[in-house]
DNA sequence: CAATTATGTATAAAATTCTGAAATTAAGGT
DNA sequence: ACCTTAATTTCAGAATTTTATACATAATTG
């Protein structure tokens, strides 16, 4: 037999990452990465007006996916978006959405 | 300012098709329908041993998504692969994937 | 210790999945 | 035409899982 063209784990993962950043918080915090390079967690959970503990969990989702890095310098966390993970996911959508 | 590379509408339907995609049963239905061309609701839900019902509920989302569409003949209804659905979204999982 | 960030937990909200019953559609026999 | 049967769809519900949010607490750095 023909083996799938879809492998069960990577579709999982895309599908989980995909649903991971399809959140309009997390849009919101790629979106300003987009234009201000790098940003700490403190900066980031003032723009958007939510706690402190939120932004931290949104960063950490963002960056286990795979979209953020994050930079310790002193006390501060920077995070800035990953290599050219945003353009990979947008090419992803169009080829997805039909 | 710069508009999103992500259009938080497409974002949301990739994601949903995806994830959507991304289930044991409906990959199994996707497999057997690589290399049997067409099968009808009956021959699908005796192949993977699971209710009826269930069957045309898990071919109705993979419908819905582009994936499949389907051709009645008399009492029967045939489900095939719809396009090159899959190997796009073969590649989308590639692109996503880093 | 103060500032910054991370993590844990609990509760609530939302989405999925499965099942069984009822409804729909089509064909065949009388 | 009528009745029956087969095939599929659709609906309603309960059970499970996932996800979001808030609050509290821990960890790290200076």
């Amino acid at each position: 037999m023909a083996q799938s063209k879809l492998d069960p784990k990577k579709l999982e993962e895309a599908a989980s990452k995909l649903r991971a950043i399809a959140h309009p918080m997390r849009i919101a915090i790629i979106d300003m990465l987009e234009e201000k390079e790098q940003m700490n967690v403190t900066e980031i959970y003032e723009a958007l007006k939510i706690e402190q503990a939120s932004a931290s969990h949104h960063l950490n989702i963002l960056k286990t996916k795979g979209v953020l890095d994050s930079r310790r310098s002193g006390k501060k966390t920077f995070y800035y978006l990953k290599g050219d993970a945003v353009s990979q996911i947008a090419e992803c959508i169009n080829k997805c959405h039909n």
